[in-house]
DNA sequence: GGCGCTTCTGCAATCGTTTGCATAGAATAG
DNA sequence: CTATTCTATGCAAACGATTGCAGAAGCGCC
């Protein structure tokens, strides 16, 4: 009792119920108990319990190569919409006994980078991917490595990965139609970035349904915020609101860029919704909360973790399984920051 | 260029640089760099360069029984207090060349076990815990472990272990004193979880200064919410008011359960802060764009997860060093939550 | 009763490092 | 110039599992 207990060892299992370790071995491996005879199973399954032996999974995993292990990269933990994806993936990955690593990369390339290659050096069986930009050199290294990978959220160019990202271009014209059934015809676009695909997708939705509507302009009212940060978002929306002064709406990429949205139109003397409108897309964790509550796009976010996760491990149990790509569809939701446009015209400034 | 290649092992790096494999170990662990001759050490290091060497970090953690990883359980990573310290531990643990694990425990005592198990398994150098609660029997395991740990955030009764936390009792106390500054003198208080040392401590500055301020009561204007969460925080609003019918302001434990005070001051038709005034604590992120902007003691996120890091470290270096806790001191941000009283009695009903 | 088949278990190699110990040669002392 | 101490390196044994291979029973079958 005073000695700081060895560790105990298969061996130890071993001696105690009279068999070599490698029985051991057998005997506790669900996928190999069929090997032993139902009597020494449980014999050995008795010692292991009563001696409270507890697997290593280091040495286990040396020498298989595996590790039951899942890394996840996240661009920005603190950015709200992560966190319930989070939840989905550790659900399904938990079901089948394996753990997720989180590795926050702070939407910084080179965090991303040195992150995945710790991953991969502690044998990570697989990689999600919440981080992809639409070409993105990760997936090249995943590749190398023979590292299974899947994209969540965000997906990239070319289907050569497997992918559970939403229908954005759908989301965005749901935000515009929306929109344009409150009377809006002149309708803003505060972009996300074009390098990743849920930038490009959602201004692309979001062009062709203002085109459905008849409201179509060239070029289209948009500016694009160089990242998905409420302080770009203000920016963007400055720079939209200047060059067009007529805009009654704003439909932005995300609910951040919303947000900053609500920043530069309260600098301008505007309110929300009364002289714009303003629509996000996630529906993040307190869009609801927001003043005035964000109208947004909804995103299935556990549902979307849980299917990457599935499809992850699919794809560990069968390297040459075909690549699948998910498309969630997303769900409009309707709160305070939109509303029929004014009769007249904004006020003077 | 076809075949997966091998993994280049010290061996190889060995065989290029014409030394044996434990020379390569000890020439590339700058530890023990010295015992090597600087021309090897270069020599080493060039073939190690040039055969792309990467070290394996599971066979050295078998060995070693180190692994430079270091377990963090926080009990929900949905609310967005924790994504703050997480960067600072992140932070911290970096430049120390450690990397951080997080585990999610969901406010489950249950999964908090397994999740340490799984981390001991995985010869976690150390763990910080988020999650404890005044009495937390995952100590006792980890001390069984030989584990070291500093708590953040969460203290434990006695100090046993280092932690890292805010001065609770002083930060109820600055919310005390505004809501008296503004006139008030029938403050209410929701609880955090008595089981939790910051609701125990909050708790207890809020009587200390209600008593101050000569307001006190007996028994104090106190209802306590089960959870930080915020249906809780609804619920303990509503008992609050329902046996306190004259209060005009609350002291929330937490920022989201102020937020359930916002909802039943809603329910109740009490508009805030005209009808009454409402207190939170952590400004968590967002907590400024709420409706009210909430009033709220901040305290230093970022800072405690970077301490506690450090700490842990500083152990992790030298088991017998002292435990130490340090506190945090708070600061009082106030928004749009909080007003004077009304002149009148508050609307009946 | 011998033969071949299964079925179960043991043997030993392996995964990639680290490190205590031994040793060869160099450096220093006497 | 010998005796002694260092220093730098090599050797080999861990760390704790998994698994291909081989051998020993056990069995049925002709």
């Amino acid at each position: 009792m005073g000695m700081p207990r060895k560790r105990i060892t298969i061996e130890d299992v071993a001696r105690a119920a009279g068999v070599h370790a490698s029985t051991v071995s057998r005997a506790l491996n669900p996928q190999r108990q069929a090997l032993v005879t139902g009597a020494v199973a449980a014999r050995v399954a008795a010692a292991a319990r009563r001696l409270g032996y507890r697997p290593d999974p280091v040495a286990a995993g040396l020498r298989t190569r595996r590790s039951s292990t899942i890394g996840v990269l996240v661009p920005d933990i603190a950015n709200p919409l992560f966190p319930p994806i989070l939840r989905g993936i550790e659900a399904a990955l938990g079901d089948a006994g394996y753990t997720a690593i989180i590795a926050n990369t702070d939407n910084d390339p080179q965090r991303a980078s040195d992150a995945l290659e710790r991953l991969a050096a502690r044998r990570a069986d697989g990689i999600i991917l919440a981080t992809a930009s639409r070409r993105d050199s990760l997936l090249e290294r995943c590749r190398k490595l023979g590292l299974p990978v899947v994209l969540v959220n965000r997906s990239i160019d070319g289907g050569s990965v497997s992918a559970v990202v939403t229908d954005d271009e759908a989301g965005a014209a749901l935000a515009v139609r929306h929109l344009a059934l409150l009377g809006h015809r002149a309708i803003g676009h505060v972009a996300g970035p074009r390098r990743l695909s849920t930038g490009a997708q959602r201004r692309r939705g979001f062009v062709a349904a203002l085109r459905a509507i008849g409201a179509g302009t060239q070029p289209p009212p948009i500016a694009e915020a160089e990242t998905y940060e409420i302080e770009a978002g203000a920016r963007a929306a400055a720079a939209l609101l200047a060059t067009n002064p007529g805009i009654t709406a704003i439909v932005a990429a995300n609910d951040l860029l919303a947000l900053g949205c609500y920043d530069e139109a309260k600098r301008l003397g505007l309110a929300c919704p009364r002289d714009i409108s303003i629509t996000g897309f996630n529906d993040m964790p307190f869009a609801d909360r927001f003043d005035p509550p964000l109208t947004t796009v909804r995103i299935p976010h556990r549902a979307m973790g849980a299917e990457a996760a599935r499809l992850l491990l699919a794809e560990i149990e069968n390297p040459r399984s075909p690549k699948r790509a998910i498309e969630l569809q997303p769900e409009l939701v309707v709160r305070g920051s939109t509303a029929r446009p004014r009769a007249g015209p904004p006020p003077a400034r």
